[in-house]
Parts: C-alpha cells; structure tokens; sequence
RNA sequence: GCCCCCGUAGCUCAGCGGAUAGAGCACCGGCCUCCGGAGCCGGUUGCGCAGGUUCGAGUCCUGCCGGGGGCGCCA
C-alpha cells in the first residue's frame, strides 16, 4: 500500500507533467497545511512565467478528489494541499487492520551485507565499539522488515602481529589461568600484560616474532593454542552482546583469519591488473584522488616489505569474497568516521580491479565519537576507556534506581522488576546513541538519557506501557458502567477523526512508512527516533484531550481505542527495529 | 602543510534550496480534583565570520575562524 506522501506526490507530478514533463513538485510537509508543493516557482522561472499563474495552473490540473479537501495556492506560489478526513481515516483503517502496518516489502530485495561490531580477541569491548554494534543491528533490524536479504558480519580481529605476544603470554602463565582470565572478562588484563612483556621483554619479544611465524605457517599446536584465545574471547563477545540484545550470533563471525586464505590471491590478482606499485619495498595500489601532506599520491599498502599482508589486503580480500561468493549487491560499513580514507581507499581500488561491478554499492556507514558532558572522548575517571559492560551494567543499576523513585519497585515482582530495569537501561543507551544524527559526535548523559522526560527512550517506553495499561482496563473493567467489551478495540468499526488531535494523530500514524524509507534510505536510524518521538507526543496531546474509556459514546470510544491500539503496534514495532525492548508495563 | 567531519537558543539536538528557523531540558508566570503527569497554556534567548550562486541560502560554492579526526608499512 503505497504512503499517503507518496500518493499526492504521484497526483501532483501528473499535474506538473501537463505544464513541462518531469518538472519536480517539490513536495514538502508543511506547518500551514498537511503538505506543500514548492514546486511552482522553480517552473516558473524556467518558463519564464509568473509562479502564482503556474501554481493556479498546477491546481486546476491536479486530481486530488477523495484525497485532498482543499488545494489552494498561497504566499509567491506554494500550494498548500490539506488531506480529506475521510481519506485520513481510511488510511488508518487499513493500517490498523494491516499486519504489517502498511508497511510495503520493496519490490526487488537487496542481498546486503552489513558489517558492524568487530571487536577484538584478547581485547575489552569498550565504548568504541557501543555505536558501530548498535547502529549496524538496528539497520540491519530495518533491512529484514523491509524485505531484504540481509547477511551480518562480525569482522573481528583475530589474526595478525599481536598473536605473536598473545600466544606466547598465554604459555607463560598456563592455559588454565588464561582460559579463567579471558573468562571472567579481564581481557584488558591479559593483553596489557602480554604487551607489558613484549615492551620489556627482548627474549620475549623475539619469542612472539617467531610465534607469529609458526601462526602464519599453519603450526598445529600454535593455532590450537589461537584457537584457545579466540574461543574464549567469542564466548565474552557473546556475553555482552546478551546484555546488549542483539542479532549477531557466533555465525556472523568472519574474523580476519577467515579472509588470510584469500590475501595472496588478492595481491597476485592487482600485480596481474597491473596495479601494483612497489614503493619502498611494499606493494601498493595508488588509487587516483587521495593524496598525503605533501601532496603525492597515497598508497595502499596491501603486502608490507616485510613480506606480510596489511590490512587493506584484508579487506579488499573482504569485499571480493562478499560479491563473488556471497552474492552482495550492497555492502554496508558501520565503522568510525576516521577510517574513512582508508574504507573509500579500498572502495576505490576495488572498483579499479573490478572486483566491485556496477550496480553493486559499497558504503561506509561512518559515526562520530561518543563523549563525556565535558566533551571529550568519553573515559573513566582513570582516564582509560569505559569498559563496554561496565557501562551496560551501570545502565540497568542506575535504571532499577530510577524505577526505585518512581515507587514501582512496589507495584512489579522482583522478576518482571529486573526485566524491565534492564530494559530500561538498554534501551536508554541505545536509543541516546541512535537518535543523535551518526556522524556527529555525541554526549553520554546519563541524567538525560535515562529522563521520563524529552527525547529519550525511556520516555517512549513509557508512553507505550500507558497505553497497554488502557488496554488492561478493559479486560480487567468489573465496573458496569465502564465496562467495555474487550473486542471493542479490534471489532471492525469505522476510525472516526472528528477532533484536531485525533485527526494529528491519524497523521503522525500514516508517516510510519515514510519514516521508515528515510531512515534506511539514508542509514541513519535517528530519522525513526524522530518520527517514534514526535507520535509519541502527538498521542499525548490526543490522549490529553479524547478521553477514550470514557469517550461519550461507543462508536468514538472505540474509534479511539483503535486508535491507542495502532499507535502502541507503531511505538512497539518501531522500538524494535531500532533493538529496543517495549515491556507492557513498567 | 594537505584531506575529512562538525559549528543552529544557556544546555542537548531537529531542520530533505522555499513562507514568521523548530523540539526537548533548564528558567519565569498561570492552569488542571486527569483513563499511571509521557500534564496543559503563555513567555525569554539562536543559524561562527565574510563573500558568492539563486526569484529565494541554516541548507549549495569559495575563503577565513573555532573544535575533533586522519595523513605508507598498527588494525
């Protein structure tokens, strides 16, 4: 069912088409009016006629009846289109009535492969990894509701140099003790200490070259021991990817080592192309465009002079892999902002090779850095980076304590109390993190972030356990006089938008869709923030001034019931695709 | 030095080339015996600077200022 924005954009084009083919109708929501269409003044100059005459023109031509009540032309030439009631409400009776709320599959379904996450074996998560984890699940989240062929990925890091030391740390002090180590979590413990010997240590630190060597050449007992690092790192990335509440699974696992069979190849394949350029004895593609500080060209450097692969040739071996073999038609970074002259160099060089035909895109999904309310990368009083679970944690504690205030710790039993302070705390984290716009730095407040007040999650939470509490009072409603038939919300009556804040609500529900196409359509789930948060203060002010239980007759209270109802379906599917929990109360 | 991102109200943020630049928080004044105050009404303060393109610029272009980040063998 295609959007209201998207039908009276259709209508509107055909009238602009009969006065100059193609022209845009510039079709924008508006404070005046339901929606505005500028797009009579820009025609107007080209045809070298007034824009009022094009605008009168455009509505004599437009073919709104059913949908539009009142098309007039105003100011210097916008016109001004305000929706029929009766449309309204039709709309919203289909929606209500639709299992997917209306909201359409795409018509050709992408494969996609969205990388996202990447922690580090033998590494804390921290911070850092916070936004790439939870922007990539929730894209990933609206790319399956749309019908898309998602395929995660977890690119950790778990080959390379650094295993040298790991490896042999992991000899010195026993595998037990490191198995118990890596598994109470103080993974920052154990590679500070392996880095600490390697630093200090010059027998060590020749020890860890050869260990690297024997991990390269494929030596059983070193890669067994690897393995032992990596297991054991996977089981604590699982961990807090529990308390995070998302997707990814020990499937989405394509580490750097999956791709280490490739990287000769992808070398062999870019000498072949005749793109290989040796430069103080490392191999390197110089993509056109990107220069350094002294404006030369900029290498890629894929095979260092020591004969090793660095890690463009890893991701380039990335790239390959995912089109030929995995079929992509889109491939989705969600990876700091910093990286990205080194993603758009390897984007570039492999368009160069072709490994990345036309009609595939490959994107960086850049993000900017979360910081402190003294704005600066965010970090522990120590001065060290906040352990990702450690905030988790802090997150739900300080969210039980709010409940606590509120003196629901009284009213919900100790079990759905947990559930839903950790609920709570997740979804505050992640929702202050996605409703900033990705690119932008953003400031942790906890203060804010966990407010039943503003932007915030909780505060979405919130608006749709009150709504679910409405619905309780029917089923539970012993009094005569206010008892209602709990059917009375789903039986099929006609949606009834008689006040202004029923008819802005009717509205705000119909956006759903396009709220949705503009948060995947530019990868930035803040636009579905907006759009969950502005409902939700739409259905306050509606809930403020319709009183729906005690609607003065049957037909407006149940108009009104379906109308909470469907808004609650929006704020519950909403919050999920964003990884959001929506309890029922709290 | 070069490149990238950011600069909107006291604070945190929206603003897809279009009408008087919007929210939330905070602050001030009033209101509500309300289905769980996510309350309601009103008020105060702003596009870093300077040019340019355009009928029209917070939005596009150039330069400058300020903040952050990146700039060949770490990933």
């Amino acid at each position: 069912m295609p959007d209201v924005a998207t039908i009276v954009a259709e209508r509107l084009q055909a009238a602009f088409d009969t006065l100059s083919p193609g022209a845009d109708p510039v079709l924008r929501p508006s404070d005046r009016a339901d929606f505005q269409a500028n797009g009579a003044l820009a025609l107007a100059k080209r045809l070298g006629r007034t824009p009022r005459e094009v605008a009168d023109e455009v509505v004599a031509a437009v073919d709104l009846v059913g949908i539009c009540d009142r098309v007039e032309v105003s100011g210097p030439g916008f016109v001004n289109l305000v929706l029929s009631v009766r449309f309204i409400e039709d709309r919203v009776r289909a929606m209500a009535d639709d299992a997917r709320l209306a909201l359409d599959r795409v018509p050709v379904p992408q494969r996609v492969v969205v990388t996202y996450s990447h922690p580090n074996v033998a590494k804390e998560m921290h911070v850092g990894h916070l936004r790439s984890t939870v922007i990539g699940d929730s894209l990933c989240r609206m790319l399956v509701h749309l019908g898309h062929d998602v395929v995660r990925e977890n690119h950790i890091g778990d080959w390379g140099t650094p295993f040298g030391m790991l490896i042999e740390h992991l000899t010195d002090v026993g595998e037990e003790k490191a198995i118990h180590e890596l598994s109470v979590g103080d993974l920052s413990g154990f590679y500070q200490a392996a880095r600490a010997s390697f630093d200090s240590d010059d027998t060590f630190k020749e020890r860890s070259r050869h260990r690297v060597v024997l991990l390269q050449s494929g030596d059983p007992e070193t890669l067994r021991m690897w393995r032992v690092l990596v297991d054991h790192s996977i089981t604590y990335f699982d961990e807090v990817y529990a308390k995070l509440g998302v997707l990814l699974t020990d499937d989405d696992i394509r580490g750097e080592s999956f791709y280490n069979p490739l990287l000769a190849k992808v070398v062999e394949d870019l000498d072949a192309l005749g793109l290989l350029v040796e430069d103080d004895g490392a191999r390197c593609v110089f993509p056109p465009g990107f220069t350094n500080r002294h404006g030369d060209p900029l290498p890629l450097i894929v095979q260092k002079s020591d004969g090793g692969f660095g890690y463009a040739a890893t991701d380039l071996a990335c790239i390959r892999d995912r089109v030929d073999r995995v079929g992509a038609t889109q491939l989705l970074y969600v990876v700091g902002a910093p990286q990205a002259q080194h993603l758009q160099m390897c984007f570039a060089v492999a368009r160069m090779a072709g490994w990345v035909p036309e009609g595939v895109g490959v994107e960086h999904v850049a993000f900017g850095s979360v910081l402190g309310t003294d704005h600066r990368m965010l970090r522990t009083r120590a001065g060290s980076s906040v352990r990702l679970v450690d905030l988790l944690d802090e997150a739900v504690e300080r969210a039980a304590a709010v409940m606590a205030e509120r003196g629901r710790d009284v009213t919900l039993l100790g079990g759905e109390l947990t559930r839903v302070a950790r609920a709570l705390g997740i979804g505050a984290v992640k929702y202050s993190d996605l409703s900033t716009d990705r690119l932008r730095d953003y400031v942790f407040d906890w203060e804010r972030m966990l407010s039943f007040e503003g932007d915030t999650g909780p505060y979405l939470q919130y608006a749709h356990a009150r709504i679910c509490s409405i619905f309780r009072r029917v089923e539970d409603a012993t009094d005569a006089t206010d008892a209602i038939d709990a059917t009375d919300a789903t039986d099929a009556t006609r949606i009834a938008l008689a006040a202004p804040q029923e008819r802005a609500l009717g509205i705000a529900l119909l956006g759903y869709a396009s709220a949705i196409g503009a948060s995947v359509g530019e990868l930035s789930p803040s636009k579905l923030c907006a759009y969950l948060y502005d409902l939700a203060t739409t259905f306050t002010t509606f809930y403020e001034h319709c009183p729906v239980l005690r609607a003065p007759d049957l037909e407006t209270r149940k108009s009104r019931l379906r109308l909470a109802e469907t808004t609650a379906r929006v704020l519950r599917e909403g919050m999920g695709l964003l990884g959001m929990e929506a309890p029922e109360r709290m």
